[in-house]
DNA sequence: ATACCGGCTAGCC
DNA sequence: GGGCTAGCCGGTA
């Protein structure tokens, strides 16, 4: 049984919450978040200990093993491996997965991404080039963390 | 099994 | 381009 530690942790995208094992980082959310409601989250998922740690301790990788082996977890891998200042469509990050042909359930597995935005859901765009949905904070969050990757968006469009 | 639902898409006006 | 539809896939009840 792993001890869970978390923190409110600055990053780039300003303060977001990360709960993370010696392992690496296993859950995250928004700045918007109460410290209650992250530590019951992290509670529901996780049944070992969880205290408060560091935030300037907070390990480079990932601990995956609280993401099911299968799709969800193809799919948070291979968005895990888009580089800041690059976006996916859905559907480009099917492929990357190695499920072609499944963007609308990317969709879904972006939609409860548990580590945003450690994997970073937020580069992951419609097939037109509109942004899409973003649960971690709505498409307007969205957009301001593209553009401050240095991603080219007007009018709520990624350019082309 | 079955029947929705959702951060999507391609095709057709 | 815009708006609509039907199809799509994996998750969940």
């Amino acid at each position: 049984m792993t001890r869970v530690l978390y923190a409110r942790v600055p990053l780039v995208h300003g303060s977001w919450w990360l709960a993370w094992t010696e392992d690496g980082v296993c859950a995250g959310a928004g700045p918007e978040w109460d410290e209650a409601r992250f530590v019951s989250w992290i509670r529901r998922r996780h049944d070992g200990d969880v205290a408060g740690g560091d935030p300037a301790a907070v390990p480079d990788g990932i601990d995956w093993r609280f993401v099911p082996s299968g799709f969800r977890r193809d799919v948070l891998r291979a968005c895990a491996r888009i580089p800041a200042g690059q976006t996916r469509t859905y559907g480009q990050l099917a492929v990357e997965a190695g499920h072609p042909g499944a963007a609308r359930a990317v969709g879904t597995a972006m939609a409860t991404n548990p580590l945003p935005p450690i994997v970073p859901c937020h580069r992951v765009v419609r097939g037109d080039g509109r942004i899409g949905e973003y649960g971690a904070g709505g498409p307007a969050r969205k957009a301001e963390m593209l553009v401050r990757e240095g991603v080219v968006v007007r009018d709520g469009v990624v350019a082309s």
